[in-house]
DNA sequence: ACCCAGCTACCTATTAATGGGTATTCGCGG
DNA sequence: CCGCGAATACCCATTAATAGGTAGCTGGGT
């Protein structure tokens, strides 16, 4: 995890702010060209409509901003912010999204997110939180700001089997679904009724904080690397 | 996964194996019925006409074999397989049909057939391959091993997304699938109807051989390593 | 002796997912 | 121009899965 202080070195800028925007609507793309520039603080010096386009123009123009929709066909932002992240510019990377789901948020964040901006934000408001970015600040809303606390506090992420206080049987259940198999097929495997499998999966996937056995069946595989 | 050793705890059966005989030819039926009650091995505790009969009486018989013909009117063999399978009854079910292509034999063994037989086998064979069944035995004639090989070393086990014939749709929502997410989230992902993600997830499962969404997220998480 | 956690099983109700079908639109190649 | 595959969006029916409840039974601690 990165353990970046946040960044004070960065003077208000005498000089515009060089912007990218990475968004596939291009009707928001000209909406926040057109806020953006109005005051000589920033300067769009890139538009990409798609992750991949993002992606290229970030490395040729080396942006000392880029904005970065979440919620782009093709390409997630979330994997767009990693490799960006990972080629270690010092671009500051602020996401724009209509998504205040929590799960992004922290996503966001953990893959080195300098700022989570909503696209349902007044512009006034989205302009002064640009600002503060660029001034090297992290930028998130008293909102998105309480719903972080809120995430982390409820421990969001999934923990270990164990730690996360899964019996044996929820353990065998769980590592049946990481196989793909129905409840049915559980039941069988496991000698019991499929209706008791259904509560095992009910408890264990209220222990790991998750929404499916499709999600638990994707984080049980991701975790055994 | 299941490391199931095929089935030889089955003794050679001092008391006849109680068979369900299911074939919609009557004359086939008969034939088997004089075959097989010859010696003192087998006792006909049933014939189905239909697929549907031969359910009813499978459940209500619970017999120690089933012999399924695969190409009946109506319903299909495979899917017969397939719903006594769910049942989780422990009759082993062998396949008896004309048919020797490698589609046919690949789906009833991945849908648990426990032999594949053929009907134009000499009938001591045929018979000395029943009992082979009767013994707990995954029976197949040299040829359809050899069938089987081949159709597996080419394709049966999914391949990548477009080695399988995957359209640039279909591995989107494959994609995100493997994040586990439900059909609703990927519509509004990808701004298309959920009855159209449904289409495309019934489609993608088809062409990777696969049963469930579930199979579909463990199979690509496990796929980019 | 009692309580509690875990496992089992069942109940009801609702939603999600699967599998089949039809139909329209679009672009591409014969 | 026609056919075809792809994508879209519905229809239908059935099964699977989720979410809540009650409840018996067991084995360990207190």
């Amino acid at each position: 995890m990165k353990t970046d202080i946040p960044r004070q070195d960065i003077p208000p800028a005498d000089t515009p702010q060089r912007l990218l925007v990475i968004d596939d609507h291009p009707l928001f793309r000209k909406a926040i060209l057109q806020l953006v520039e109005m005051t000589g603080d920033f300067e769009v010096v890139g538009e990409a409509s798609s992750g991949r386009e993002g992606l290229e123009l970030a490395q040729a123009l080396q942006p000392d901003m880029i904005l970065l929709d979440l919620n782009m066909k093709e390409m997630n932002g979330i994997e767009v912010l990693k490799v960006i992240k990972s080629w270690g510019l010092d671009s500051r990377v602020v996401m724009l999204t209509v998504s205040d789901a929590a799960a992004d948020l922290v996503a966001a964040l953990r893959a080195g997110a300098d700022g989570y901006l909503l696209k349902e934000m007044e512009p006034e408001d989205l302009f002064a939180k640009l600002k503060d970015a660029a001034a090297g600040q992290v930028t998130l809303t008293q909102r998105l700001t309480r719903l972080l606390a809120y995430s982390l506090r409820e421990d969001s992420k999934p923990k270990d089997p164990e730690q996360a206080g899964l019996t044996e049987q929820e353990c065998r259940i769980l590592d049946q679904i990481a196989l793909g198999k129905s409840n049915k097929l559980i039941a069988r495997e496991l000698n019991i009724s499929d209706g008791t499998v259904k509560v095992h999966v009910k408890h264990l996937l209220r222990k790991l904080n998750l929404r499916s056995r499709v999600e638990a069946a994707v984080w049980a595989v991701e975790k055994k690397r």
